[in-house]
DNA sequence: AATGGAATTTATAGCGCTGTAAAATCTGTG
DNA sequence: CACAGATTTTACAGCGCTATAAATTCCATT
């Protein structure tokens, strides 16, 4: 059976297009018997309204897009879970878009040769360029999400990494600890995000008079706990030894936990640990992780509002939000006594 | 600046529309010449083509949507970047939804208003019953991901949950265990999911011998390590004792994990675990859990590839395959020995 | 040079919907 | 009861693209 389309509507209800249209959206200045007679024919003719037709016509898609490098990383994927809620709550729906963290991935993301397929997009990066991402998408509203410096044009919300990282390892040194590590980033060639971290790890040990030192940074080959597990293993059998850990983030933590927990090294008596993003398993290790907790919501909130009035025609430079962020206190690093 | 059309580029590079439209699609048939002379326009307009003059033309959107209940969990945010990659990697992108776990964010998913916004949908549903999803969307095409009847004229792409469940019981009676629990199910209306696991469960039981005590079934309130662990965290409080543990799946084994190890209860000394999905933290946690692993690629796998015979026209019955699983054995119920 | 057949290109009619402006209908008032 | 002013309804031209079929060009033969 052919589709129901709004002329075959029309004509069963003895109406103009246009009035179907109307009653469809709930147009106001339509008569209650107009509205009566063609909802009638509405229900009896099983009309649904074909989006791409409306699309052509309104030039908007109703989607907006979230990019970034994997969903199935926790953090990510519980960013997901707030943006999509929100966006459908705001009459978005969302495409997924993943860029596996490479160059080719993120490039992808912001030359889409397809224009008019999402209204806007929201787009954490990693490895891509600030200048480069400025090039790009004139076309399409943008709000970037993450660490790094975005560029002046485009919007931008992020959490003060630096300061979280520096209040996270303020509390390591309150416990007392002196030979503090830093863990989980990468190898070579950090991302924006790891870089601010370390750099709020750094600030706060100068701040206390501890001198940095270069054989405590662990990074590992890439972003996971598996990873991080292995090279903080690797270094406490050669023999490195250190009284707290900061890391990455909970990924990172969750490995070290695991590395020092195979050794027989307790946490946080011996070694204490700090990990970031207060994923929703930060909670459930053992011991439970002591973690800097972003205010993703916000972030998401802030991100979508700034998209929307993109979308609406706003045209002026790049606006720069920061999101809060909160250190949550647990078994892994307790609290001073 | 106004954006560039196809028929500005016909009209730039003194062309029709359509050799201009054959030259974008490298359709064969265009001559060297015409070729360079319109790729030269292109280039010099900068042209991008318009997705959603495409897709009323063509009828087609090149999205999919993957439906569940919430991306957060780590299941599904596994399923999410596995069905994402796989369908990019065909050409099509991912619309997201989240249905809450819901009847009416199910129901929502079933009856989309908009027809024509995805060539497909991919949907695990938890609560709505066959029958109703059985009667909507006869003109989307539709896969349906796990357990539960799906009806016979929907295709459908399940793990055998019973016989997994069964295996993972059957692995801890060899072990030697009697009195085996069950927990994280549903307090109420537990999920199709559920059903077929706690069936598997008794199934076990039953075949080894062991009367099935009421008493081990410990319900959740909700899907979560939270109120897993509050759950089994009662029960032990009130004195209930058990010495193994088959889980609804690994949030709720990792929950379990937790409320033991704050009593100080050995796993696996005096309770052996196992849980169900093997999500990436199941070889992290302490101790690392055994636990059911689907077989999730095949799962993304199947159901795009039954997805895009109906798109192709593939007007059959309902398909209904099965997709693998194997135990993994880690130190939260370790191999007899 | 004429001819037939293949290869290439074009003109045009939608795809299903909405925006606009004009037409039709309905008030209330003098 | 006519008429201005407000409200409701309609006709129709796109939105940007593709499919179809017709038109044109090209080339190898006779």
């Amino acid at each position: 059976m052919r589709r129901i389309r709004l002329e075959d509507v029309a004509r069963h209800a003895g109406v103009s297009m246009k009035t179907v249209s109307n009653v469809v959206h709930d147009y106001p200045h339509v008569s209650p018997r107009t509205r009566e007679k063609v909802q009638r024919a509405l229900d009896e003719l099983g009309y649904r309204p074909n989006a791409s037709g409306r699309r052509l016509a309104t030039g908007r898609s109703g989607m907006l897009a979230l990019a970034f490098s994997d969903v199935s990383m926790p953090y990510f994927s519980e960013l997901a879970r707030l943006v999509s809620n929100e966006a459908s709550r705001r009459g978005y729906r969302l495409l997924l878009e993943q860029t596996g963290g490479t160059l080719a991935g993120e490039r992808a993301i912001v030359s889409t040769m397809e224009a008019g397929l999402v209204d806007g997009v929201i787009f954490q990066h990693s490895v891509m360029s600030s200048t480069e991402i400025a090039q790009h998408r004139e076309d399409v509203p943008l709000v970037l999400l993450g660490e790094g410096h975005a560029p002046v044009s485009v919007d931008h919300v992020m959490v003060d990494n630096v300061a979280a990282t520096a209040t996270a390892t303020r509390h390591l040194i309150a416990l007392g600890r002196r030979r503090i590590g830093f863990a989980g980033h990468e190898e070579e060639s950090p991302s924006a995000t790891s870089g601010d971290r370390l750099m709020g790890y750094q600030q706060a040990l100068e701040e206390a008079g501890i001198r940095v030192d270069m054989s405590l940074l662990l990074p590992s080959k890439s972003v996971s706990a598996h990873e991080a597990a292995f090279s903080i293993g690797r270094a406490l059998d050669r023999g490195l030894r250190f009284d707290a850990l900061v890391c990455r983030d909970d990924l990172a933590a969750i490995g070290a936990l695991r590395a020092l927990q195979e050794r027989g090294i307790d946490v946080p008596g011996t070694v204490a640990v700090v990990g970031w993003d207060d994923i929703s398993m930060a909670s459930f290790t053992h011991p439970s992780l002591t973690t800097i907790a972003p205010d993703t919501e916000a972030i998401a909130n802030i991100a979508l509002d700034m998209l929307e009035e993109r979308i609406g025609g706003y045209d002026g430079l790049g606006r720069h939000r920061i999101a809060g962020f909160s250190l949550v206190v647990r078994e892994s690093a307790p609290a001073s006594s």
